[in-house]
RNA sequence: GGGCGAUUAGCUCAGUGGAUAGAGUGCUGGCCUCCGAAGCCAGAGGUCGGGGGUUCGAAUCCCCCAUCGCCCGCCA
């Protein structure tokens, strides 16, 4: 409806500027339609003639009315009334019968109502969670997780070709400090002391994996011959695999998978040179070298990331000859623009939003757009028990895992309540809260809609009515012409979330539609005395429910029938 | 010292230059003989952190200031 709308003032547009002969008019005008907030001010508005009235050096009111003359006589047949008002506003009456009708739309698309193919198939590569398989995940991991699911699922529905990847961390020092971790208390196990490092990883589970290796290989890491950082290495890989085991069935609790796993160890440091920089990773050297944008300083090689755009520039290489893990991700990060991707999108925390503009950098070098990189930072979850924070320190390995909060509240509650928010805003998740008000629970409220529609739909079958819509102008009252527009509004709030990435708007969306629903539903019977008019208010109750589902999947949050 | 983000109702937050700034929650008071009360209705609650500027119009864009969070390594 909106893109009618739109339309029909563009073609006016365009008319105005043939005739007018004026050049100051720009040629790509990007013409506004919304629904205003106010109905007095009509079913839909926009403002294209404030905007014009600068070039074409009118009165806004008076371009407004040059535009409403120069709509076509198809497109004014939509209207019933068209007004000026304000400062220049151009409000449209929209026959109810042209919005209800559209109905039949939503209902014939069904499941694919609401998608696009705005997207044009572009590939993306969408990295999200990555989280280096040194422990359970929590909820900052959680918040990540939900956002870049729902992404990948919105991003999709636009006409993206989306692989969704987890980048592990599998290489390098924290992956050797857990395996020392894991060593020391495999040796404490035996009675002997244990000399956890500095920087170990101190939770249990640390002490169950140790016991895992005992009881597979026995004494065999302590026995004489064997090597000590063999022996580390090891428990290092025996633990980053049982770990990362246990992240994906985290994130299956979630409901969340990847397309892709990448390992760091596998992908980028096969074929290990004999100083312990890979092929891959020296070709990325290479290539930065040709483009002069290194230099050596201090016995190390440093990237000249100032020369593209960062306020300082990054060691690539130490001086003791090791990559740094900048380099390693410079390297993934040409890794994944090699394979085809067009877009590349992250998901880091803010805490790393540090490290945005040195790859963005770098990509440059590379001869990339940095524009080819976007990464969504999301903000921390402070997780809260009757508005209380919840402390807790990764390090001493005391922190609520994200697993015990889906068993808590459940994976719909979790992933709602991650999604409510804007990225860039802190999030406060109070476990009470997402139990105790189960009952009155936004993700309830939503699905209760859909839970209601579907009983009257038992209903109806039981009585013999069944959805029709061939009388949708029968559909008159405000609040089924309001809720129609709504709904017919469905793809552009898609569309807008897909370009802003913000899983959110979606959410709120749903909020504001179940909310129409039970408005109408308390007010309104669907199943009366009349028919036809059952028929029909089954049918638009059916849009409603289609919508809510379409959204409630895009979210990853379940639809059930009953509750 | 520099950077990023935040600051909107008691609380948690929406609001990508538009008309009288919204929602949830909390508070007060109502609504089941009626398709599901996990619902609905009414009421109260605001100098959009402060100050300048840009323009027909600013919560929104620019500058300055304040407060809070996070970053600023030859760690990852």
């Amino acid at each position: 409806m909106i893109a009618e709308i739109k339309n029909a003032v563009a073609q006016a547009v365009e008319c105005v500027r043939r005739k007018s002969n004026i050049s100051s008019v720009p040629e790509n005008l990007f013409v506004e339609v919304q629904i205003p907030k106010n109905r007095e001010f009509g079913d839909y508005s926009t403002n294209v003639a404030m905007i014009l009235a600068r070039p074409l050096q009118k009165s806004p009111r008076e371009v407004a009315a040059i535009i409403i003359d120069n709509l076509s006589q198809n497109h004014r047949a939509l209207f019933k009334s068209i007004e000026i008002k304000g400062p220049g506003f151009i409000n449209f009456f929209v026959h109810e019968a042209v919005i209800t009708s559209k109905l039949a739309d939503i209902y014939n698309s069904a499941e694919s109502f609401g998608r696009s193919t705005a997207g044009r198939g572009e590939k993306v590569l969408l990295e999200f969670v990555s989280a280096n398989p040194t422990g359970a995940l929590h909820m900052g991991h959680a918040r990540n997780a939900a956002v870049g699911d729902a992404l990948a699922r919105i991003l999709r529905a636009v006409g993206y070709d989306v692989t969704t990847e987890y980048y592990i961390n599998d290489a390098g020092r924290q992956v050797d400090m857990l395996g020392r971790s894991v060593f020391e208390r495999y040796k404490e196990s035996f009675g002997l002391d244990a000399r956890m490092p500095q920087d170990g990883y101190y939770g249990e589970y640390i002490k169950s994996i140790a016991g895992e290796i005992r009881s597979i290989k026995g004494d065999e890491l302590l026995s004489e011959g064997s090597d000590e950082k063999d022996s580390i290495r090891y428990c290092a890989g025996f633990a980053k695999q049982a770990l990362l085991e246990q992240i994906k069935g985290e994130l299956e609790e979630l409901g969340v998978g990847f397309d892709n796993w990448y390992s760091e160890e596998a992908e980028l440091h096969s074929g290990d040179g004999a100083d312990g920089i890979s092929l891959k990773v020296k070709s990325v050297i290479g290539e930065l070298e040709d483009r002069g944008a290194l230099y050596k300083k201090d016995g190390a090689l440093w990237f000249r990331a100032t020369e593209y755009g960062d306020s300082q520039d990054w060691v690539l290489v130490k001086s003791d000859g090791t990559g740094t893990y900048f380099l390693n991700d410079i390297a993934y990060h040409g890794d994944k623009l090699g394979r085809g991707a067009l877009r590349l999108i992250n998901i880091w925390g803010a805490d790393h939003h540090g490290h945005v503009k040195r790859l963005k950098s770098a990509l440059k070098a590379l001869g990339f757009e940095d524009s080819m990189l976007e990464v969504v930072l999301i903000q921390f979850v402070r997780l809260m028990r009757d508005g209380v924070e919840v402390k807790m320190s990764k390090r001493a390995g005391n922190y609520v895992t994200m697993s015990e909060v889906v068993e808590e509240v459940g994976s719909d509650v979790a992933r709602f309540f991650l999604l409510m928010r804007g990225t860039d805003s802190h999030l406060d998740f109070d476990l009470e809260l997402a139990k105790r008000e189960s009952a009155e629970n936004p993700v309830f409220y939503i699905q209760y809609a859909n839970a209601r529609i579907r009983s009257v739909f038992k209903k109806a079958e039981a009585a013999g009515i069944s959805p029709s819509p061939d009388h949708l102008e029968l559909l008159t009252l405000p609040l089924e012409i309001e809720i129609t527009k709504k709904l017919l509004m469905f793809p552009d709030a898609l569309r807008e979330s897909a370009e802003l990435l913000s899983p959110h708007k979606i959410v709120f969306y749903l909020q504001d539609i179940a909310s129409d629903f039970h408005v109408y539903y308390n007010k309104n019977r669907i199943i009366g005395d009349d028919h036809t008019l059952s028929q029909t208010r089954l049918f638009f109750a059916e849009c409603i429910r289609a919508v809510v589902r379409n959204g409630l999947g895009l979210l990853g949050v379940s639809i059930p029938e009953r509750m």
